[in-house]
DNA sequence: ATGCTACATAGCTATCATGGCTACGGTCAA
DNA sequence: TTGACCGTAGCCATGATAGCTATGTAGCAT
């Protein structure tokens, strides 16, 4: 081998989503996160084709820790759909607290994920919501469930939750009100 | 009054949308404005501080046009509010898959949205929420459609449902669900 | 009333800074 | 010697500013 490499194309990723969480998208330049790794901007380019890739990987990695912590979070509930739903809401809710620049770049329509990646994060969900509608509706369930996660949890962090309320209190109300209306007598 | 003007603060804000619709925000240029507005790049900061500003005017614009066919849609629809709820997601639905850009704008976290606009905007949603919830309930139930309705919107314009099954009939689930699961007895 | 001057403002050219990206050469371990 | 790694130099696009030119109106002098 030649001169000792000095960066991996994980570093760059690390140092890539920390920069993205404390500067923001825009301030995510090939330049930054090369200071970050210790190199040079073009030297990136060894390891990534361009900053658009740079981003789909970020996303990529953001991702699949998303779908690690729902899986978690499934496993650690009881047996209850209800308390197992409410769990996911919960954690993606604090992922999404925790790193919302991550979280935005997933669910904004800037990166195109991939297939598997995203069965993957949709697979605690969709099992949870067989169990509470049943498997001829899991699908429609699911979706309903993770439009309105989703759609609440960007809400919160784009601050257009600003005509009084507890928010909290809305969270709770929400997921318990999508519970009751996507289980099924026979279901959950 | 000297040399006549070649343009307004409406057409570069209009020339700005049009841009934003056919190329895309990353595409929306000073220059590329300013060329659709018949004028050279630097004369637009006459008209206007600077590029973020002009994004945050053309969301401005995007969001009152919304508010404005929302009030129309409850308009036109019967007294029922379940059938009210129904035209407000379908007027929303169909006016993001007018303007994809412009709704993903509104709705992303990159401009900060006034609290006039966004109260306009909200105002038909939590009148048929209230009818359909109650009074006491009606911000919730409000937020709990608008979270889901923005949801399912973005994950469709980021093409995130690639797992299958029919997309314009999981919108008729998930409206319907909705609407049953914020009624209350009292209310709707 | 007519003609000239002063001024206010729209828009332009020129220019700078920054950031993505490429070409190419130096350096260092095997 | 060789080959991978990384840096310097540099190109291009874009946002933004400075200062100039052009234009037309208001107002004053005749």
């Amino acid at each position: 081998m030649p001169t000792p490499e000095r960066t991996s194309l994980d570093g760059i990723v690390s140092a890539g989503r920390a920069l993205l969480e404390s500067d923001g998208l825009d301030r995510l330049t090939m330049q930054a996160v090369a200071a970050r790794v210790g190199v040079r901007a073009p030297s990136l380019y060894k390891r990534v084709r361009n900053r658009d890739e740079l981003i789909g990987l970020i996303a990529h990695a953001t991702l699949r820790e998303l779908a690690t912590r729902l899986e978690g979070a499934v496993n650690e509930a009881a047996d209850d759909p209800r308390t197992e739903l409410r769990q996911l809401a919960g954690v993606a809710r604090d992922f999404a607290h925790e790193r919302p620049a991550g979280f935005r770049l997933i669910f904004g329509a800037e990166v195109r994920l991939d297939e598997a990646s995203l069965a993957a994060s949709s697979a605690p969900v969709l099992r949870v919501a067989a169990a509470l509608a049943g498997e001829r509706d899991a699908l429609h369930a699911a979706r309903t469930f993770t439009a309105w996660l989703n759609g609440f949890v960007s809400m919160e962090l784009a601050g257009a939750f600003r005509l009084g309320g507890d928010v909290e209190h809305a969270f709770e109300y929400g997921v318990a009100r999508i519970a009751d209306a996507v289980a099924s007598p026979a279901g959950g």
